[in-house]
Formats: C-alpha cells, structure tokens, sequence
DNA sequence: TGCAAAATCACCCTAAAGTATGACTTGATT
DNA sequence: AATCAAGTCATACTTTAGGGTGATTTTGCA
C-alpha cells in the first residue's frame, strides 16, 4: 500500500528529509575516507548551513506568503445562504484563482475533501462551475471585492 | 476521414436531419403497406409538425436566449492591455461562467479557436486560469459588474 | 451523552480546461 | 506587392475540475 502525499507540507517534509539524510550519507562517506581536515568540516557546515538557510526561506516563503486576494468573505452574508465556515474559506480561495490542490495545501487537507466542499457549495448556490459561483458570491454580496 | 463537428449548430442539423430522414423512412414504409389511407395521412402530417415545430422552438431557445449576464465589458480598457475585440468576448462569456463548448456556440467558431483566444487572454493578463482571468478583469476595470 | 451537522477522505470515472505547435485566411498597412 | 495582426481551426497531449458514492471522524449543542 502506497502511502498518498497530497499536501506540499508533506512534499515538503519529504523533501527535507531526503536532503537530510543525502548530507548524512556525504558526510559520513568523507569521514570514513578521511577526505575531511578540519578546515574543510568547517567549509562543509557553512554549505549545509547555507543549504538548510536557502530551504528554510523556500518554504517560509511558500506558507507564509498569501497571494494579495482581491476578494474579501462576508461571513453573515455566506451563512445566510446555508454556507458553513469550511465552505466559505474554500469559495474565497476559489474565488482567488486557486487550483482544488493549491486550496487543499492552504487549508492543511486533501483535495478529495475540497472536492466535497466544492460540491457542496455548488449545490447551496445552485451553479455548475467555479466561475459562476464567483458570479454568484458577487452577486449576493458574499464576497466584498475591494480596490486595491 | 471523419468530419468533426463541434458545434452545436452542426450537430443540431444532424439531429434535424436524422429526424426528417426517418419520418421520411416511416412514411415510405407506410406507403407501400397500404396502411395509409386519407385520414391518417393528415394525422400524419399533424404529427409531424408537431414535432419539427418542437425542434424549431428547442433550436430557438438555444440560440436566441442568452444568459444573464453579470458582467459587461469596457472596450476601451481591454484594448489598453491589447485585448482584441474577439478575445473580450471570449473574455466576457469566459467571466460569466460559459464553458469553452458555450463560447464556441455563442460565438459560432470551434472550440479550438475558443481556447486559442483564451490562451492569449491569460499571455496578455498574466494568468494561468480562468478565475484568475476575471479577477484580472474585475481588478482593470476591463469587467463592469452591475447590480441587478 | 447522544445526536446532527460539519468536516474529513477515498475511489472511480467522465468532462472540461489548458498547453503546444503548426497552418491557413483575411483585411489593413506600408 | 509584401507584410503583419487578427482570427480561424486542427491534432495531440496533460492537467484540473466535477459527479457520484460511501464512509469515518470531529464537534457543537440539546
């Protein structure tokens, strides 16, 4: 059974880890071969140091930076028309150009589960696709578009 | 070689014809049966015009009503970002949640051309999908949306 | 505490969208 | 007459989106 990583946290973790365990491997084939003098451990921290920094900012750089949205959720509004929060959170990232996989990562779930909130919210606004239901969140004032 | 019809128009023509030819088949075979006599000729006809006069005000539905639109279009800031004219059309249905098949329909080309003109909408706009397109559009002030 | 709604996820499958490339036509421009 | 932009269309291919179904887990609340 393989194991399905959908999240780019998950990647990401992967990732890392691989990275890890690839500078383990290096480092322990260089000590073995006494290929390392003192210096060149010193030399060999900075790189992974420089490395890890590097993935470090990468990653920071993915989770923390939002894309500048130009729509804004009213809550009220959304629940009124029998939309849960869960529902409202996607419709606003769908709203925002974002793929099925992109929402998933942004929320910390899978895309089977934005799959179903997104069929749902199509039921509850009674529309066929992603752009009319962006239409229709406009049209009833669910999302608060805003100059920029 | 197979001739491909994309648009609804050819395959409706199809269907049209389709439905003549075996009214046609069915008149002929009754013809030589004997089994017509006067009157159900005429009930015949009834029949007929019953149904193409059907078909008649399916087709008309389908090409003459059109969706309500949400958004209209400013040409003059859609030529600025060097949108052609075609491509705010394709733009304009695009943002008002047709299909690519929908377009085509509407605008009585072939969905490949759809996509052609959509392809250069997202060069020119920056964008990559379609709800990134409108929010584009929305945020150039190329979409005017109205209150209803 | 026990129920209902909300949220989560999987699997399968079909439809729609998007990418890339090349080609032909037409009308306007120089 | 040559050129160029716009529009048209095809073919082939990959990626996203969407539909249907069923199931488990949280969670808020009566």
């Amino acid at each position: 059974m393989i194991i399905q990583f959908h999240m780019k946290f998950s990647k990401n973790l992967l990732i890392y880890g691989a990275s890890m365990g690839i500078i383990l491997i290096i480092l322990q084939a260089a000590h073995y071969k006494m290929m390392l003098s003192d210096i060149s451990i010193e030399v060999f921290g900075f790189i992974i140091g420089a490395v890890f920094l590097a993935m470090g900012f990468w990653l920071a750089k993915q989770y923390f930076i939002k894309p500048s949205f130009s729509y804004q959720i009213d809550d009220l509004m959304g629940k009124n028309k029998g939309l849960s929060k869960r529902e409202l959170e996607v419709l606003l990232l769908m709203g925002n150009g974002l793929t099925n996989q992109e929402i998933a990562d942004n929320l910390f779930v899978s895309p089977n589960t934005v799959k179903t909130h997104i069929s749902n919210i199509y039921f509850k606004l009674k529309v066929k696709r992603r752009t009319q239901a962006v239409q229709k969140a406009i049209e009833l004032n669910i999302f608060i578009s805003f100059e920029t």
